[in-house]
DNA sequence: GACCATTTCTAAACCGATTAAATCACATCG
DNA sequence: CGATGTGATTTAATCGGTTTAGAAATGGTC
C-alpha cells in the first residue's frame, strides 16, 4: 500500500509537504503542489482513514443503531441517515440490536471504540444511562422517534405523534364512525404512549368512553396486527373501525378481517401509520398517516453533523408534522356521508 | 479519553505490559494483569480502534456496497450479513449507491481508504475493472447475487435462478396455463438473464413458442411491475398467468390486474420471485420462488471473514437451491386440475 | 553587504496502540 | 560463587498520518 512516504521520496520532498500538499494547506509552492499531486494520482495513493483517525481525532463515521433494518421503518431511516451522510462525507456503520438491551449496551460501547465522531440512535426505551453518559462526556447524539425526557443537550427528532393519531380517529369520526378499535405497538416506545392519547382524546372529545376491549397491544410487526385484530374482531357489538398504530399491523389487521370474511373497509374501515413505502401499493391501498421517515433520518443527521462541527443549533428538538393520506382502506367520503346520514 | 498510558502509569508499569494484560498475552505475572485489568475497568479504558487499526493493518470491519437498503430484498440481506458479522465482532460499514455507478466508484475508493478487511458487493453489473484490482490485489471480496465471469478467486453466492425460473413456470404449466407473461427486472443483472432463460426453457419444454409481446423489462419495483403488467393487459388473446422476476412487481401487476377489473387468480395467475418478508402477507399472499435472501448474505458474509482470516475455503462460488411457495396468487391444484381438463 | 521579511520546506513530536529485542531480578546448578 | 536460565518487564521502533517550530532559501531595502 502506498504511503505518504513513497510520494515523499518520489517526488524529493519531505512527508509534511506532501501532507500539506495534499490537503491543500498553504506554504507549498505551487510547483511542488502540482508535483506532489501528480504522483499521488499515478501511485493510486489512499491516505489510510485509521492514521488520519488517530492524527486528528476524527473518523468521519457515525453509528447508527436501529432494532432490525429488515423493518421497512427503520431501513427507510436509515436511508435518510445515510443519505445526508454521504452528501457531507460521512460514513455509516450500522449496528443492529433485534431490540436486545444487551446487544445495544454491546454496540454502544463498540462505536464508543471506533471512535466514531456521533451516533444515531433509534431503538426503544433502554440505555438510559448510557445515554447521560454521553451527555456529559458532551458526545453527539441524536435520538430518533424516541423521547428522553429531560435532556436539552440531546438532539432529538420525533414526530408529533399524538397529533398525528388525534387526526386519524377525527377522521374516522367524522366519516360518522362511533365503534372504533385502537392496536397499538409496544408501550415502551414513546411514540406508542402518545397514539394512544390521541385515539383517547379523540374519542373522548366526541363523548365516546372507548372501552378497554377496544384496545390491543401488538408489536409493530404484521403478525401482531394478525393476531390483535382476531381479538378486536370478537368485541360485540362488533368494530365499525380500527386505527392501528403501524401500516405493518394494519396489514396484518387486513389480513384478519378478511380471513373473518370481511371486507375493508366495506365492513371495517383501517387507518394506519407510517406511510411506509408498500402502504401506497397495498391492496387495499392504505389509509394511513405519513410520518415523514426519511427525512426524520436527514434531519437527525444534519443536526448532529452540524453538532459535530461544533455549529450553534437554536434547537436540538425537532418535532415534524404527519399527514394523513386517504386512500381505499376507508370508504371515500360520500360513502361516510351516508353513514354519518343514518 | 484514557488511554494505555493512564492505565500504565496507574497501575505503574509500562505501556507495553498494558497491552500484554489487555489482550490476554503471555508474559505478564498474573498479578500485574489482575490489577491492569481492573484498573481498566475501573476507568472504563475503551481501546482506540484507529490507533489498533493503525498498529495491526486491520479494522475488524468490512463493507457493505448495495443499491438500495429501503428495499426489502437488500434489507434482508443485509441484515443477513450483518447477523453473521455481529457474530465475529466484526462491524459494517454501510454504502448505498442509488445505482449510480460514480456512487459505487466513490464508495469503493473510500472503502479502501477506510482499509476494511474485506467487501461484500451486491450491485448491478458496473466495476468490472475495480473488482480486478481487487483480485490482483488479493484484497477478500464477496459478490451477492451477481455473477462476475472468469474470477475463481472471487467469492460468489448466488441463487440458483434458471432453476427457480424453471420451477415457477412448471408450475403454472401444470396447473394448466399455455398462455403465461413474464415481467422480468433489468437486464443488466445477471440474475434477470437467467430468469429469462428459465421462463424460455420452461415453455419450449412443452413445445410452447413465447410470443416477445408477452414479456415485459421492469425494474424490480412495485411501479415497474404496474406499468408492465398493464402492458400485457393488452395482449390478445389475454394471458392467462404471469410469472414475475420479483415480489414487489408481482405486487405491482397484481394492482394493475385489479384495476383492470380482473381477478388474481381467478381471471389472471401470478407467480413472484424472491419471497420477500411482507409477500406472505400480502393480499392475495403471494405464490412465489423463495430465495434464502438472509441466508445469502450470511453466507457471503462467512466466506469473506474465512478468507480474511486466511483460512483455506474449499469453494468460493456457492449457488443455492430456491423453493417454490405456493400460496393464493396461484389457484389451488383442484382448480388447476379442472383447467387443465378443459 | 548587512539586515529583514517572506516563502518554502523540513525535523521532530505526536496521536494510541503493538511487538521484537533488550534488560532485569532471581532462582538453580555445577 | 559465578554461570546460566527463566519469567517479568521495559525500551524503542513501528504503523501512517498531522502539525508546530524553526531552518534554509530568496528577494528587497537601505
Amino acid at each position: 500500500m502506498v504511503t505518504i512516504a513513497d510520494i515523499a521520496r518520489e517526488a524529493g520532498v519531505s512527508r509534511a509537504t506532501v501532507s500539506l500538499a495534499l490537503n491543500g494547506k498553504p506554504g507549498v509552492a505551487p510547483e511542488t503542489r502540482r508535483r506532489v499531486l501528480e504522483i499521488a494520482e499515478r501511485l493510486n495513493y489512499q491516505p489510510n482513514a485509521s492514521a488520519k483517525g488517530l492524527a486528528l481525532q476524527k473518523t468521519q463515521t457515525i453509528g447508527v443503531i436501529v432494532p432490525d433494518i429488515s423493518s421497512p421503518f427503520y431501513a427507510e431511516l436509515v436511508r435518510g441517515v445515510e443519505e445526508e451522510a454521504g452528501k457531507h462525507d460521512y460514513h455509516l456503520i450500522l449496528c443492529t440490536t433485534a431490540g436486545k438491551r444487551a446487544r445495544e449496551a454491546a454496540y454502544l460501547r463498540l462505536l464508543g471504540e471506533r471512535r466514531v465522531d456521533g451516533m444515531i440512535l433509534a431503538t426503544p426505551r433502554g440505555q438510559e444511562e448510557a445515554i447521560h453518559r454521553f451527555r456529559e462526556a458532551r458526545f453527539p447524539l441524536a435520538i430518533v422517534d424516541r423521547d428522553i425526557p429531560s435532556a436539552d443537550e440531546i438532539i432529538e427528532v420525533v414526530v408529533d405523534n399524538l397529533q398525528g393519531a388525534l387526526t386519524a380517529v377525527e377522521y374516522l369520526l367524522d366519516l360518522g364512525y362511533r365503534r372504533i378499535g385502537f392496536i397499538n405497538g409496544l408501550p415502551d416506545l414513546q411514540a406508542s404512549r402518545d397514539r394512544l392519547r390521541g385515539y383517547q382524546l379523540a374519542l373522548r372529545e366526541r363523548g365516546i368512553v372507548p372501552d378497554k376491549h377496544w384496545i390491543c397491544v401488538g408489536d409493530y410487526q404484521e403478525k401482531g396486527g394478525y393476531r390483535c385484530m382476531q381479538r378486536l374482531l370478537k368485541v360485540k357489538p362488533p368494530l365499525e373501525a380500527v386505527f392501528v398504530a403501524s401500516d405493518l399491523m394494519a396489514m396484518g389487521a387486513i389480513r384478519a378481517i378478511r380471513k373473518a370474511g370481511k371486507d375493508v373497509p366495506g365492513d371495517i374501515a383501517v387507518v394506519g401509520f407510517d406511510d411506509i413505502p408498500l402502504s401506497e401499493f397495498f391492496n387495499p391501498p392504505l389509509t394511513t398517516v405519513r410520518q415523514p421517515i426519511a427525512r426524520m433520518g436527514a434531519i437527525a443527521c444534519r443536526l448532529l453533523l452540524q453538532e459535530i462541527r461544533g455549529e450553534t443549533i437554536l434547537e436540538r428538538k425537532v418535532t415534524l408534522r404527519t399527514e394523513l393520506v386517504v386512500r381505499a382502506s376507508t370508504p371515500s367520503a360520500e360513502k361516510g356521508g351516508d353513514k354519518q346520514g343514518k
